[in-house]
DNA sequence: TGGGGTCTTGACCGATTTGGTCAACGGCGG
DNA sequence: CCGCCGTTGACCAAATCGGTCAAGACCCCA
């Protein structure tokens, strides 16, 4: 790819990963346009093959992009945050997700789409660093929480993943997002976290 | 349309109904091709256009076929099944849901896809009356409960939504599913349902 | 054997869209 | 005034689009 995109204005940059995201997850590699992605970028169709020699380098970068980003705000939310409650914990984390999508939506949906998708063009290479991304997370994340204070017999693992679970079933009901339409369901998230903290803890620990 | 569709042998019309159903559900209305569903149905592209006069009116019939058969998937359980326990009943229906699952695959999709595409091309009717499925489904289920059972404090209709919302996670994630993933999905499912019984019915009722 | 009816198709249509190219434009610093 | 750089509209051949149509494949009844 054309290294110059870099020394464009951050903004501008972020506008047309961002479009191109959203564009290419609504829908398979094949049958997104290049064209419709400059429309939503408000630029022209060349300025893309300008920046990126064709179709498919524009897709396996914003992947790339996409997992560092999120393996960098990963990492610097541990780095900052030590809380080592559970739930607190998965607050804090699911702000920063918030942050995430609200500075890039479009962004879980491409990931999501290009991971699981058939006939994908991602290389090995990246799958396996998706992989890692999300394995990593999951288990540094538990490894890193007072868990003895969940009652006996509760599993841990499956409450992180009924949760996770449940913000990608309220992803995938909703397009691309507005601002209130995040903060309402990071309301709704947070209803339902709650409930489970209230069910799941010891009762000394509430 | 042509009526002649329906004195086609049924396997017949499920095979074209569910490769439609798949191809739409994995792209917008006008990103899907009918040569894509013919392909995957294993007919020729004019077969389709035999029965349907146009690609609109195949989408349609489609969409309100789904929400029929889901309809009467939902009365005839709660006909046949009196159980009035939350968790049981849950479980009976998540067995009948994923029954629809295996016998026409993608139809949750497709009609999730229908409903929340942008420039969609739903009548307004199609959509309310997919509006009243859903309200008329939860609604009713939880009236024929015993919600006493539940812990004080506890939100059943919560309970509902997350374990839906979980249940939407998990069909996001996977594409098109064959008999076993599909198993496996509900047992995962079965997991979670399991863990909220346990720690939000009272004591006197595990 | 032949004829009629029904399901099904390959070939085809004009129109649109596709990924990608290229010469040229505008604005800005020197 | 120049030269540089981000940007563009116009353009291309090729593919794909929704939809049509005459003819093939098959079966039952005569």
């Amino acid at each position: 790819m054309n290294q110059k995109f870099f020394s464009l204005p951050p903004e501008r940059q972020d506008l047309i990963r961002n479009s191109a995201m959203v564009e290419f997850g609504a829908g398979s590699f094949k049958k997104t346009s290049a064209d419709s992605i400059a429309k939503r970028a408000g630029v022209s169709k060349a300025l893309l093959f300008h920046y990126f020699k064709d179709k498919r380098e524009l897709y396996l970068y914003l992947f790339q992009h996409a997992i560092d980003a999120c393996m960098e705000a990963f990492l610097s939310s541990f780095r900052y945050f030590k809380e080592r409650d559970f739930f607190l914990a998965l607050e804090k984390g699911q702000e920063i997700k918030m942050g995430m999508v609200r500075r890039m939506p479009g962004m879980f949906r491409f990931v999501m789409r290009a991971y699981y998708e058939r006939d994908s063009i991602l290389t090995p290479k990246l799958r396996k660093k998706l992989d890692d991304v999300l394995e990593q997370s999951t288990d540094e994340f538990l490894s890193r929480m007072d868990l003895h204070k969940f009652k006996d017999g509760v599993d841990p693992k499956a409450v992180v993943r009924l949760l996770m679970l449940a913000a990608e079933g309220m992803l995938a009901e909703t397009g691309a997002c507005t601002a209130q339409e995040i903060d309402a369901l990071f309301g709704e998230y947070q209803k339902y976290a709650s409930m489970l903290r209230q069910h799941l803890y010891k009762e000394e620990y509430l």
